[in-house]
DNA sequence: CGGCATCCGCATGGATACTG
DNA sequence: CAGTATCCATGCGGATGCCG
């Protein structure tokens, strides 16, 4: 059965853990070695993770893997067209994310205040 | 340790699998019933799914649970002024999706060229 | 350097039955 | 009508080790 909202569909191709932080740091700075792009992350993702999670976005057309075919092994990844797409919706992301935690924020103090005036 | 990315906390929220389409529906038409939310997303949902992610979007502050305290009970669901703001994010995301399902039908469609002319 | 193979724990989500 | 309470399956993601 085919996936017929574009909204969960999207979701579905950005939804696991490790793909908004990697198209991420692919627009920060587009072209990243393996390395460098695991370094980026902050080495807490593994490779088997990096690995799968870069097979999907490739095979969902959001990036291209650029094999050198050197000894050693030099590979980059690049976004694609509809990888570049995604940086207009991340920024209406990231503002609505710090409103949220702001929000959050808000409803803590509210119950520190409600603490302090015991 | 908290959730320093604005995008990624946004996704933890937006995330689990029935919150996005619960939202959508609530901003078709604000204010629904529990029994009528769950007869719009499709009624493949169940009711234990149903709350749980009602709850949460409460406790995040995206919508709001009005109860009239009646017999037989009465309760509904409006999306608060930050669940709103989704609307923008939401209709970019819908945007992408579509781009994104044409991305690969073209690419099948492409496959099939490809046997057809051998 | 840039991966892949394997095993495994745990959280997410589903099924079913019951209730104020 | 609007939920709760249990139990259970699956799959995501992590840990570790090996490879061309």
């Amino acid at each position: 059965m085919p996936e017929y909202c574009p909204i969960t569909y999207s979701m579905k191709v950005l939804g696991s853990k490790w793909k908004i932080p990697i198209i991420f740091k692919l627009m920060i700075e587009d072209g990243q070695h393996y390395n460098h792009l695991k370094r980026m992350i902050g080495d807490n993702i593994t490779n088997f993770m990096l690995t799968k999670s870069l097979r999907e976005l490739e095979a969902d057309g959001l990036i291209i893997r650029h094999d050198d075919h050197q000894v050693p092994p030099s590979v980059t990844y690049h976004l694609t067209p509809l990888g570049k797409d995604l940086a207009m919706t991340m920024n209406q992301l990231f503002d609505w994310g710090q409103e949220l935690y702001s929000n959050k924020e808000k409803n803590s103090s509210n119950s520190i205040d409600h603490l302090k005036q015991q």
